[in-house]
DNA sequence: AAGCAACCCAACCGCGGTTCC
DNA sequence: GGGAACCGCGGTTGGGTTGCT
């Protein structure tokens, strides 16, 4: 009766990933696309939960997310949301399509919280005239914004990759590296990581040269030829970043297809529009002043 | 330079709804 | 129909980094 169970729980590594791993579910995933995670490590003999695989795809290793350095514009349709929606950082996120909710729900808990309650309790205090949320935010120097990153953020980037086009270039420094080592993780240890390079690199070389150079690898990374497998594959940027566009430009019609996708987003379709439309701003800054939340 | 505190974020944990057998 | 596992979500935490004294 039932499903059989999703991982066993002994011999399952945790803490944070390598790079090597990273490959390992990189490749599985532009070969099967995302979903069926139970199968993910019992096919590339990841010593991880499936749900740790998800987490790390989805929260890192996904083409297409902008880490760090919100904008005046992203904090205040967060703070907004969050006041319609309350802490579903998920259906949040569904209008941030950049962004995944976890980004999301650390940068509430960690700034936008504190800068609420602090305006909060000023305001409480001294009563001031009505200030734009983006002003006020960009008042304070520990906030990072498009146009004054913080040195916080750039700075506390993790000694790992810190964005999904950093680990392209990490890991093809990983591949020159240690050839060897590569090699025998991409073919000997790993079955399916062995498929892609089989169908990658069907010109391999026999005498144990590189079996896949960096430009190669880099091609293995795109993620242009998943958009047809998933969802996600509707984003415009590629995984090395290399075609990135300003989404913030398109978020408009992007939108409809992540309110299309995403289940959990409410039917906000005029509250979307409204938001992304330039020039909302100062209404989203009036309904926050309005709000009982702040 | 060393010690300490604060900050940040990736990852884990637990729960509820959904899906499968 | 019922039980078991999957999946996704929100809350929390641990470890690394930075800034201050």
């Amino acid at each position: 009766m039932g499903r059989p169970p999703c991982c066993e729980k002994v011999g399952i590594k945790k803490g944070p990933w390598t790079p090597e791993e990273d490959i390992i579910l990189v490749s599985y995933i532009q070969q099967h696309g995302p979903g069926n995670w139970r199968s993910v490590p019992t096919n590339t003999g990841l010593l991880r939960c499936s749900k740790s695989c998800r987490l790390r795809w989805t929260n890192y290793l996904r083409p297409g997310i902008k880490r760090g350095n919100f904008t005046p514009h992203e904090e205040g349709m967060i703070i907004h949301l969050q006041a319609l929606l309350g802490n579903k950082w998920a259906a949040i996120a569904s209008y941030l399509p950049q962004r995944t909710d976890n980004d999301i729900k650390n940068y509430w808990n960690t700034h936008l919280k504190k800068k609420l309650k602090k305006l909060n309790s000023a305001a409480v205090d001294t009563p001031e005239p009505p200030e734009s949320a983006t002003t006020r935010f960009q008042s304070n120097d520990k906030v990072p914004t498009a146009d004054s990153p913080s040195s916080l953020v750039s700075n506390r980037a993790t000694t790992y990759a810190s964005s999904a086009e950093n680990i392209s270039r990490l890991l093809q420094a990983w591949m020159r590296s240690s050839p060897e080592e590569s090699r025998r993780k991409m073919s000997g240890e790993n079955s399916i990581a062995a498929a892609t390079q089989q169908q990658q690199q069907p010109k391999a070389e026999p005498d144990g040269g590189e079996l896949v150079s960096g430009e190669e690898f880099d091609s293995i990374l795109s993620f242009e030829n998943m958009k047809s497998v998933n969802s996600w594959g509707k984003s415009s940027l590629s995984y090395k970043g290399k075609e990135e566009v300003n989404v913030g430009e398109k978020q408009s019609s992007e939108n409809d297809d992540a309110t299309a996708e995403n289940a959990t987003a409410p039917p906000l379709s005029f509250l979307e529009k409204w938001l992304f439309e330039e020039g909302a701003a100062g209404q989203v800054e009036e309904m926050m002043e309005l709000s009982p939340v702040f």
